[in-house]
DNA sequence: AAATGCTTTGCAACCGATTGCACCATTTTT
DNA sequence: AAAAATGGTGCAATCGGTTGCAAAGCATTT
């Protein structure tokens, strides 16, 4: 099939060691050699064999990249930013989604099989015990969107959970809302959990304004919008802080079944700032996550762990900001 | 780091090449030496390195997905069912981004240091060439949502697009709209000039009914909902047959700034139906195309043809049909 | 001219597996 | 009981590279 060092080092009139020290950036060849290998290599267009390397050099420059949300469409920014970050320093991702189906132990195994360098996990609804059990086989794992907590470990970056569901009380309260909710995703995310706990705890400083809570089976269009038709057929809250985006979504279209109009009827506040709650038509205020810095950061910080493989862990916070659109009502 | 071949032969009390037989379907061991060698595995922790194993075997399982529509959400079902099929099969998808600022070169050059087995390309707006080289290059390809022509190079699965553009014509024209128009994707995509391609063949039966024709940047909310506005800005048509449904949610919002209803106003008709166009507020009537069968069917076609490289190409044709939702007035 | 130091080069072992072949131990057949 | 067939095993070569080491090449210094 492909064209082997030998057959260039016979070519070029070398030995097998000078063509691969010509491929090998800091080896030690002359200008001349290193000219009639590249010009042998070029002839037969020949191009070095990663995995074959790997096996002495011990890195193969796979990067497993390991979500579930694949009903998300921020998940598509994050896949688009993740795989050009990636690709960008020579990483190739070895992607992994993890349906229902699938065991996660088999992925950490097939994982270890393809020898990746570094494992990332991309996702808030996967337990933390899943990065760790990564960390514990000897791979660097970076849990990026994981939880940030004080004792990490493993490596996390991500947002602080908590003190954006403090954020998006403080907003509705602003706002003035008489009784507010939290509808958040699944009850085993991380995210779901840390939001609330902030959202809660800030609601404790005003305990005049009465506090609902909810769960969506997932971070989905549909889930959102089931557990706000849910909420409408009751006695629904003035307004509501959603899990993310995706969720605020789907509860705009419960309350457009119902002919309520978000903002002065219900008020919505989501949380991610995807592209599609820019669009003109859904409009929604959210609390703004920068994913790309997230996924910038993940990236380098899987560069640094290449280069020391036991960096003492460590949770890379970054800020998030509310985005006023028009599914809350103005401040008074 | 990882446990290899020769420890487990060591533990076991057995050559490596009993070892090696232990783990490779089909080879012949005899149950009492399969015994010692899974057990001396198991008590190590031991799983093959699949990379190792590639070098004399030939075969990586390694499949190169190419593709370069990260902001059209279809993309994320895509994914989603790529992913799955192939690792349902014990493939692994390495995923290439083809960015604008990535040579495609380049990715040609990566993907066959990385040895991968077959290549599938899943866009309709790389050109045919594209494929080709991978084709040339001795690799293995499948082009999803690539070109159906009567005589491709490559394996090709997909729809006809030609065909859908005609149903499009049909559809708007059963409806008895007095002035339709094209709004395509990207003029170099061969999806929307074949759909044009169509469109305008089918409307030639009905001379009386003027056709206009215009394309957006790409297949995007944003590329989709700029025409849109230009096209309100001059003098538009009855109806549009949009390139894709998320060109069609782009030029719905479009017809929302201007206060116009969908389907009695100006009707849409997309094509693809993604999960998001059954959205209860976004509701487009829309051409399905089978995403899953065309995934599964490109999945299995890469299946095939790693046990017979040099398959004849053939085109997997899967029918669309329309789906009535309410961006369209009812027929008279 | 000999001694010194530095760079370049090739040899050969190795990375972690697979596999053709020869050999050996059992069965089965005659 | 001997011969033939069968199945299991290990040796050693191989896949496509990398790399430590020693020898060779070359220029500089004394």
């Amino acid at each position: 099939m492909g064209v082997t060092l030998k057959e260039v080092a016979a070519l070029a009139g070398v030995s097998r060691s000078a063509v691969s020290r010509t491929f090998t950036p800091g080896a030690s060849v002359s200008a001349k050699t290193r000219a009639k290998v590249e010009k042998a290599a070029k002839e037969l267009g020949y191009s070095p064999n990663a995995l074959a390397s790997s096996l002495t050099t011990g890195r193969t420059k796979l990067i497993g990249l390991i979500s579930n949300n694949f009903h998300n469409p921020i998940f598509l920014e994050v896949f688009d930013q993740f795989t050009r970050a990636l690709q960008e320093r020579g990483l190739r991702p070895l992607i992994v989604n993890l349906t229902d189906e699938t065991e996660p132990a088999n992925s950490v195994r097939m994982l270890r099989q393809y020898s990746v360098d570094a494992v990332i996990v991309a996702s808030s609804t996967l337990p933390p015990s899943f990065a760790k059990a990564f960390h514990d086989a000897g791979v660097p794992v970076v849990h990026t969107f994981g939880r940030s907590a004080t004792s990490p470990e493993v490596h996390v970056v991500g947002i602080d959970n908590v003190e954006c569901g403090r954020m998006a009380a403080r907003e509705l309260v602003a706002r003035g809302y008489a009784s507010v909710g939290y509808l958040g995703g699944p009850v085993d995310a991380t995210s779901a959990l840390d939001r609330q706990r902030g959202f809660v705890e800030e609601m404790a400083n005003h305990p005049q304004i009465p506090v609902s809570h909810s769960f969506a089976g997932a971070y989905s269009f549909e889930a959102g919008r089931a557990e706000m038709l849910r909420l409408l057929a009751g006695d629904p809250a003035q307004a509501y802080f959603c899990g993310d985006d995706i969720l605020s979504i789907g509860a705009l279209s419960a309350l457009a079944d119902h002919g309520l109009k978000p903002g002065s009827d219900i008020g919505i506040i989501g949380l991610n700032d995807m592209e599609m709650s820019r669009w003109e038509y859904i409009n929604l205020t959210t609390i703004h996550q920068p994913i790309k810095q997230i996924i910038t950061s993940s990236v380098d910080l899987v560069e640094e762990m290449l280069k020391t493989p036991d960096r003492y862990p460590e949770a890379r916070i970054f800020p998030c900001r509310v985005v006023e659109r028009g599914t809350l009502r103005p401040r008074p």
